[in-house]
DNA sequence: CTGCATTTTGACCAAGTAGTCAAGTTTTTG
DNA sequence: CAAAAACTTGACTACTTGGTCAAAATGCAG
């Protein structure tokens, strides 16, 4: 039989146990945390199953493949990293909905770093596994975005821009903190750690991008 | 006898023979393309050898591990990568010497994305190969960088801006085109193709950014 | 042209890794 | 509590891959 995880004969359709639920939890992080880490190629079947605290074939009774989990986590979090974007609300205020999405992409960086390597590496490295996503959903997502921010250009509520070019330079300048962390580590030293440090890159990164857009009459 | 590479006793302390320069130039070509593709671990050597039209154990003849190759493309890299800012005069019209700076870098992420690729992957993975040449070399030139900008913000050329998120932020968007290539293409489609779009991106990007650290009065 | 140094490679080895399997243990359920 | 289902794992296989080696081919100085 093909299928690995099955119910008994005619239970619900929801073919979950108890045992399920936790286990494919506990691989899901720990393959989240090493793939981010190593990149997919770069990491082991093996290295995830010590980090859940199983044993690799216990491990594969649960995805039976290496690309299952990995294209799982990818898309679990993917679903969770874009939500942001989604919830800027067409009516509101451009540049506060802006600085909202900004501070709120920044502060995902900061706390959940991993997922954004996670993807930044797969889009590195040509998004093999998730490029129907790509052109698909997040396309249709931002096209739709893009107008909203054209919008309010032509009302006159933001400097003319462009707004993919926008998008990109926020995506790539949030997630600059979580993929390329050792760099600004290595450059700015201990600060890092100092508490408030967060908040001062946020009030630096939002200064400019928001003076770069903001109508000037 | 430990070293690979020798020449005939008591000749010339160059020790590089011309086979020796033509093929090296060949293989780190070879593994610049290969290495920004697939990364280190998801590389091979035979890859590389196949790309470099060689056998593999020739290929190991020049480069006796997988790690110098690696580590000789990287650094080759480097160096070529962070020459920009170098060149920022200090003497210069501030706007126009980031404006020229951003520029330059766009262009390098258009003409040798792999050179991007390959140093992103680096940092991705925490930067095992670099993180003294991190700590080191690149520390210092930015540190000097942002000397010059704070003294530019001091004298009013720039509005107040923190000189090493702006740095950030800079390297974060023109890299970007080159990193996340794949993701650019899924949400513009075939217009990354048409000409003149480089000249459009480079004219948002400089647009925001020079916009947003522009002095007001 | 000769002989030595350099370059090239087929065949091979050892380590690492994805995935299998059959046999055990634990959990669930009637 | 007994049987069935679900879960777990040690031992194993097949394959990939970094690196070795000895012998052959080529380049080159005199």
């Amino acid at each position: 039989m093909a299928t690995a995880l099955k119910r008994k004969g005619g239970s619900k359709s929801e073919g979950t146990t108890r045992i399920q639920g936790i286990n494919r939890r506990i691989i899901l992080d720990a393959a989240l945390e090493v793939f981010s880490a190593y990149g997919f190629r770069g990491s082991t079947i093996d290295q995830i199953a010590t980090k859940a605290g199983m044993s690799k074939p216990n491990l594969l009774y649960y995805f039976p493949r290496k690309q299952n989990i990995y294209v799982t986590v990818l898309e679990d979090t993917l679903e969770e990293w874009l939500r942001p974007l989604d919830d800027i609300d067409p009516d509101g205020d451009p540049v506060e909905e802006l600085r909202k999405y900004i501070t709120l992409k920044l502060k995902m960086s900061e706390e959940k770093p991993e997922a954004s390597r996670l993807f930044a590496n797969e889009i590195l490295h040509g998004a093999p596994a998730i490029s129907d996503f790509l052109k698909g959903h997040l396309k249709k997502l931002v096209d739709e975005k893009a107008t909203v921010i054209r919008r309010w250009v032509d009302e006159r509520k933001l400097a003319p821009v462009d707004p993919y070019h926008l998008i990109f330079m926020i995506w790539a300048t949030t997630q600059h903190y979580a993929d390329f962390d050792v760099q600004v580590r290595a450059i700015l030293g201990s600060q890092v750690n100092r508490p408030g440090f967060h908040e001062q890159t946020a009030q630096a990164v939002i200064g400019i991008i928001l003076n770069g857009i903001k109508p000037r009459d």
